[in-house]
DNA sequence: ATACTCTGAATACTATAGTCTGTGGCGCAA
DNA sequence: TTGCGCCACAGACTATAGTATTCAGAGTAT
């Protein structure tokens, strides 16, 4: 008994990630922002964007928030467009 | 040039967090379910549930989703309802 | 050629997401 | 009373989000 659940943390979602990417990617080609400008507008940093479009790294809830700010659309309208794939 | 930019990571938002925490339990109550249950159902832990409801830590893009996915709606919805307050 | 802008990519680092274990309080039912 | 389910909370831990720096290649220009 007791599900010995081995591992640390179980969350990656790859899939997810890429999607997310490819998303994010459209909307600021389409706002006509370099990944530097995108970046410094939301307080993060040029790489990550990098990072993000790649599908390498899982944005947080803020995150999302303070960049679909900037790109001029709903946190969970992107959300949705990354879900649907 | 180059900004200093002194600071670390700068991405923290109390406000989401809580409204995300609010929601959280809200549809987790509706679906009748502990925090341990829900916990267990999407592989996280008992604690971090609670860490959310309570608004004192930050999802990722997967927890978000698979959270939804068990409590029976779509992950945009639940950013949407946070985002609204 | 030379320089410039944008990006992919690697490495190392710091901050925080997420785990694990345990404590203690509250409500409820035997 | 005792026990049990549910939850808040704490402290120490591991995994990963996010930063900072650097190098290199493609495109565009001068």
């Amino acid at each position: 008994m007791s599900t010995p659940d081995i591992l640390g943390v179980a969350n990656s979602n790859p899939k997810l990630d890429k999607a997310f990417g490819k998303v994010l990617r459209r909307l600021r080609l389409a706002a006509e922002l370099s990944q530097e400008e995108l970046a410094h507008n939301c307080d993060l940093h040029r790489t990550y964007v990098s990072f993000l479009e790649r599908g390498l790294k899982s944005p947080s809830l803020g995150v999302v928030v303070a960049l679909a700010e900037e790109l001029g659309v709903e946190a969970w309208e992107m959300v949705r467009e990354a879900e649907a794939g």
